[in-house]
DNA sequence: TTACAATGTAGAGTAAACTCGAGGTCAAGA
DNA sequence: TCTTGACCTCGAGTTTACTCTACATTGTAA
């Protein structure tokens, strides 16, 4: 359901990302709630953040309200870095794309040298 | 002058991404050429490439000319996935705006109850 | 009620990408 | 000439984020 391995969601468990309920037979329930909370977690590691800073963030979370602002400092920062990591790879994707084009052109000659030859 | 520690240009070496050449006395001498290359091996590393396929890459490219499609192939497929890294970033990054927005109205509210208590 | 498949725990193992340390070499300046 | 600082090699160590193994427990279907 979440794409996360068992291993993971266990891994995730023991550094205190996620606190699923038990049930009686000391069964992991993954509610509503914890469902959508690893979905976001997974969102924040896709975009780069590493689990260490994730656990702070979900510190925060654990202690409720009165982090509200804390917690959505950290996502400005996050979404800051977000940006310029996209604005990065914009500019990286250009560059590969004039190198491709100077590709074409090298083969191209390549060819036309060959068929010279011919 | 990289940006790179000197032991990730020799751990880079081992990995026979980079080849610099020696002087008499053994050291190495990083030529033009090789820091344009590092150069594009940095930005294929930032966009993603794992060091076993940038590996791959350096093998084609120390075999030259006849090997420009391979190469060339590589490059489009990378920049293909980049450009859906890219995608889902943004993808990701709206719904961290929205996020933000969240957090921004529920700590308003918290405020809003505050000053009614007071 | 017995077998089995899914879970549970604790701890060890793995992969990727560095990063560091020990001990040796060597060219240049005091 | 002597020292010092930058390099050299080889191999070991580190960090991050899992991933796996062994062995115990338990709810359910035959």
């Amino acid at each position: 359901m979440t794409g996360l391995s068992i291993h993971t969601l266990r891994y995730y468990e023991q550094e205190n990302l996620i606190v699923p309920l038990r049930n009686t037979a000391n069964r992991r329930c993954y509610c509503e709630k914890d469902l959508s909370w690893i979905a976001f977690i997974k969102r924040l590691k896709a975009t780069g953040m590493p689990i260490k800073e994730i656990k702070k963030y979900a510190e925060l979370r654990a202690k409720g309200d009165e982090t509200l602002e804390e917690r959505m400092e950290m996502l400005v920062n996050h979404r800051e870095s977000l940006h310029e990591q996209i604005r990065l790879l914009q500019e990286y994707e250009e560059s590969l794309d004039q190198k491709i084009t100077f590709y074409r052109q090298e083969i191209e000659k390549v060819r036309t040298n060959t068929k010279k030859q011919e």
